[in-house]
DNA sequence: AATGAATGAGCGTTCATTCAT
DNA sequence: TATGAATGAACGCTCATTCAT
């Protein structure tokens, strides 16, 4: 069956192609026709390959989701101590600052429209959202699951204050800064 | 004889009204009609108050924005040291946990409908963001404004996270950690 | 009876304070709001004086009417023979120039927003339509009215140029030169 | 393949049905639900031929004037005098009569719902009204392009008596007396 | 598979009219 | 009488979705 692996990539690839308008602008803000042109296709041909333009960004967050963790997951491979990881982590980011602070605009946007009991049975949220949490906590090894979570948290402020402040200055230099903290606190209170 | 005697005061109680609403669904997620009926009032009525379904957010942003900062000049006022500093604007959000994770989430929602351009233009976003900033700097005391404005960052961090995941755990946890986290900071590099 | 009076007076007062507003912006374009304003009360204490904006409307027309049907008969009173009458008529115009111009604007108007039906079975509009031709007839002194209703919609060509054609040129000149060709006819054709 | 092969000419059909309502009830009195259930086809639909109500009406006003002007240059191509020019004028106008009398209270219309700074600024209205003036001043082939101006604002007066008047009496009959008056007077003065 | 014209519910907004004061 | 806040039906217009081709 190479037609449906053919599909997928197609797919895959329209996903692609509608990421930077969704980030830029957000959900809302993108009509279907807008997106179908940015993806070089009719809005008729859009429907057939997404049922609607909400599961258009559903797919699009957990492909990303997938992506995301799968990114992670080898690049802290080799890391041996926790501040090693920390700092892989930061350096992971900072990397990839365009692409992390467009994903951060996304998935905030994501979480937004929808409102809260939805976002608690959306499959697609939690799903992708688990996976998230057990990359983190695998990624830094932490014995604790709730120090992972936090530190996540932390990274998703400096990405969300890219997204909604112009005047936010460098990113390299607040994730470097975090790390700082970070390894500061684990000196302190070694786990 | 008119039936509203302070305008001024029912315009703020019909902010005050609106908020939570706001807050759950998000600004596009909310018809003018749903908030109108949220207010109590007609749609003809929201009109009489609110040039415009935008201006009625942004005057929201804005009345947040006055309340929080005067909030946080009482709370801060007595205390002496960084330490003190960090810690009492911990507890302040713990007590008002509720509040500021909608304010949270209003102020992130606004930024998200509004593009780049737009906030870097827009005159409402541009004062109370920097009321903000300098109210933060202010109540911190930090020499270096970028660091309270840091800090800042990771508050929102933890308060975004309560916004977008609802399995994020304690809200004060996190913030107890963020502070024990500042504190063995700046024991490690006293300022 | 001095308060009916009196109330007849301001009511008529009310009315020359709208023509002005109602002839430039034409009635679909002017809002009870404005109009209120421009008479210098508040919308409670129009629908006092009048029980609609249609109707304030259909008053003025009429108001109009008998104000221009006695100014014409009083005008034209001294003439003797057809010339004279024309010549008259033709200078009484252009020295109300900027009246006849607002009046002409507010009946097209008046014309406009009644569709057909409505027009043959408004009283308003029967009663002052034929009060004009009568009135029209009387000050030419035409045997066959038809001819005095054909003059009158000539002047009415030269009027609606003026509002609906910014350059059209000297009013005066227009009026002349019509009066110029129904000597001409009528010298050619003597009644 | 989309359904409807030629646009263009689908645009054309939808502002000839658009017509006969828009000179029945004017501009201002027809709302997009009543002109696209006259069109036959969905508000939305009309939203894709036209961008929006006001320029449809003017691509209307644009239209007619297109048309008007070939058929009137076709229709005096073989006259030679003078007389014979305006009295060619004359039986055109009566032979579409129906049509004259609509496409007036069309532009009058037009006229009444632009104000004056509007009408000189409006491009539509510029062309439309330039192009009318030319192609009379040509079929009417005479030295004074004021008088040929002055002629068509004559023959306006009886076709705006049309559509203000139902009681005004033959069309046919009034044309031909200004067709008359005005041979009278250039015998009078000859040019 | 692909197109894009067509749909119509629903949007933000307006405004003639009403009515508590 | 007089005020102007309040009403809500209706406006011009948008856009996710459908479907004939």
């Amino acid at each position: 069956m190479p037609k449906i692996v053919d599909q997928e990539q197609y797919r895959k690839e329209l996903l692609r192609k509608a990421f930077d308008l969704l980030a830029e602008k957000g959900y809302a803000n993108v009509t279907t026709r807008q997106l179908a042109k940015e993806l070089g296709i009719s809005t008729g041909a859009m429907y057939h390959y997404f049922p609607s333009k909400k599961a258009l960004f559903e797919q699009l967050v957990e492909e990303m989701g997938q992506q995301d963790v799968g990114m992670l997951q080898r690049r802290v491979a080799g890391a041996t101590s926790l501040n090693q990881r920390i700092t892989m982590l930061g350096t992971f980011l900072i990397e990839n600052e365009a692409y992390f602070v467009k994903q951060t605009a996304i998935w905030t946007d994501f979480c937004m429209n929808s409102n809260l009991e939805e976002m608690t049975s959306n499959d697609v949220f939690r799903r992708v959202d688990q996976r998230y949490r057990q990359a983190i906590a695998e990624a830094l090894n932490l014995a604790d699951p709730r120090m992972a979570q936090f530190i996540w948290t932390l990274v998703n402020g400096v990405l969300v204050e890219q997204v909604s402040n112009p005047d936010a200055g460098g990113f390299a230099e607040q994730i470097e800064l975090l790390t700082a903290m970070l390894i500061a606190y684990f000196e302190k209170f070694p786990t």
